[in-house]
DNA sequence: ATTAGCACTCAACAACCTCGAGTGCTAATA
DNA sequence: TATTAGCACTCGAGGTTGTTGAGTGCTAAT
């Protein structure tokens, strides 16, 4: 059996009338809200067959059809269309993303905000923490009290670094400053694999009497540029309470467990990463395999800046979302913050 | 009418078994459950009264009773047993609080979780940013490439702060030292309100030529030290989750509102701030003007540190929450927080 | 190939009944 | 006088039954 023409915009009235209601869709319905010039027996028919090929589900005998994993997939792949969202929304989008700020955190929330507010789901994102290694910029050891010193570190990309040191009692502002400027003299632009073995040795030589000192400040130092070990992907969602907004999760218990699911940053982990796609992905119901989240759908698009995939938005609704809506809106999004149209 | 031992006992009864089944507690199961040695027939003759009295409610004829606000009132007042929580709740804390962390929002987070999971309501928590002003530890800039600088300075309580400045192009290394060690020099030790004015005309007299760098400095120095204006009371809280397992949260709508109300910083520091005692305090139901939590008890006692106040930590739960093991926990936490016994 | 017609199914809803836990009242009892 | 046994009464919870209506599948006519 063959999908044809009318068979498809059978499918995709039960899917968007569903979508709409909520409520099981029958033939009269479709007959009389989409006007496919059919009468309702003709409906039935074709109905049966779509159910045959596991399209669409009848909940219970004498009930409407609803669509099937494979027949929101179906619709996805084949039917949807990639509407452009409304203007105002565009605009509100627009607006918000303006308030750039410095902080990740709050350039994160602030993304979260705006999917939140605009399309009533779940959105989450996962940043991953830039991987390469950075280079010095500046290093200065300051006096505190005796016995003690502040190491101030600047990165090539401007990032500051504070980390108290101790240092011998006796040590003076002399020390200190001879010390940061051998090491900014010899280090200054580098990174750690940068570290030629025999610069180091020169100031070792060259520091014998402050060896202690010069040794924690080189590991403090490497720590800081070698970001590579303690890269952690962050994750941050928001808007989990919309969920309880959706006639399908009216059981307490049910959406207990989904918001507990959430809570759980490694599922959250997976489902950012699963796909590893480039493009913007739609998992359906039971495509993505965490257990408590079969009841809900997951769209998840890269989040590039001028054109390097810093992270992931994800938004998670209940199956029966609206998925062309919320593409449009995740693409506009993330275009603009990848700042114009300058992505494909 | 008057309360006399034997309605006390009565009430006592009624309060304990509706916090533990969470069911309109009868005549029979009082007089099987809680051997007061009298038949159900006198304690129905007592209970008659305590309703008149207002202390108790029946939902409907023919079912048992449930405290009133007032019933609960009475009982946290004058009946309630204030129990030592069990050695292994006390050791989990204990154990639990050992890893301070440097960062507040850390400790923050680890007491959260402490209350979340012993008590399995919805703890909060307020955290009052330092009132008091700082002073200056240590102040330096730090040259970086041509018209940029960076000032690190360090306040007594060893928090760095770090600010990028602009400088004339032509401004030296020599420049920012003699400027650092001069306000340095001047100010070491001072809080804002500590600076003559004859002392910073001295500053400036001597820094002619560096007047603009000076002053740029100084600005960004006074903000750091004098915290009174941007002190901001942060708002934190967990677990609102936990309200979904009790029984008497299965409506998905009260429980969004309940949740909704969370989210919104401002009620909780309503709910916090609300009752500027210094003891713990418990609100019942009504007894707070919060709408959307009036089937809800709310716990507040003060955070303090060394004997000082930096904040409130707060426990949410159901009308029938265990207030006696709550304010156990709460007790214990936060003697223990205050460092031992030393509290009162 | 389409559709009108019809018998059939079943969830949702309402009406009704029964059960039992719980009450208040009264009269007997200690 | 305080307590209690006894009893009639109330009412929610839960089960049964009947009705309704939306929806189906099948068949025969177009």
């Amino acid at each position: 059996m063959d999908m044809d023409s009318r068979k498809e915009k059978i499918l995709e009235a039960v899917v968007l009338d569903y979508i709409q209601t909520a409520e099981p869709v029958g033939s009269r319905t479709i007959s009389k809200k989409y006007n496919l010039g059919v009468s309702p027996a003709t409906i039935r028919n074709e109905m049966a067959d779509l159910e045959e090929m596991g399209l669409i589900v009848q909940p219970h005998t004498s009930a409407g059809r609803i669509p099937s994993d494979k027949g929101y997939r179906y619709y996805v792949d084949y039917l949807m269309q990639h509407d452009q969202i409304k203007k105002e929304a565009r605009d509100y989008i627009q607006e918000s993303i303006k308030k750039k700020t410095t902080e990740v955190e709050e350039t994160v929330n602030n993304i979260l905000d705006i999917l939140s507010t605009t399309t009533h789901y779940t959105p989450m994102m996962l940043i991953n923490e830039q991987q390469a290694d950075h280079s010095l910029q500046l290093l200065q050891l300051l006096p505190l009290e005796a016995g003690r010193a502040l190491m101030v570190i600047v990165t090539d990309d401007d990032k500051i670094e504070n980390r108290f040191i101790q240092i011998p009692p006796q040590f003076g502002k002399e020390d200190l400053e001879l010390v940061s400027q051998m090491l900014n003299m010899h280090l200054k632009g580098l990174s750690v694999d940068g570290w030629q073995k025999n610069v180091l040795e020169n100031i070792f030589s060259q520091l014998q009497r402050q060896k202690q000192v010069v040794d924690s400040a080189l590991g403090m130092l490497a720590g800081i540029l070698h970001k590579n070990n303690n890269s952690e992907e962050k994750i941050y969602y928001k808007g989990g309470l919309n969920m309880l907004t959706q006639p399908e999760f009216q059981d307490v218990g049910k959406v207990h467990n989904i918001l507990m699911t959430l809570e759980n940053k490694e599922v959250v982990n997976k489902i950012l990463n699963n796909n590893n796609i480039n493009e913007i992905s739609v998992k359906i119901g039971t495509e993505h395999d965490i257990p408590d989240l079969q009841d809900c759908s997951i769209i998840v698009a890269s989040y590039k800046n001028n054109g390097k995939e810093i992270g992931k938005v994800g938004l998670l609704g209940p199956k029966r979302m609206d998925y062309s809506n919320s593409m449009a809106v995740l693409d506009v999004l993330l275009k603009d913050l990848n700042g114009g149209e300058s992505d494909e």
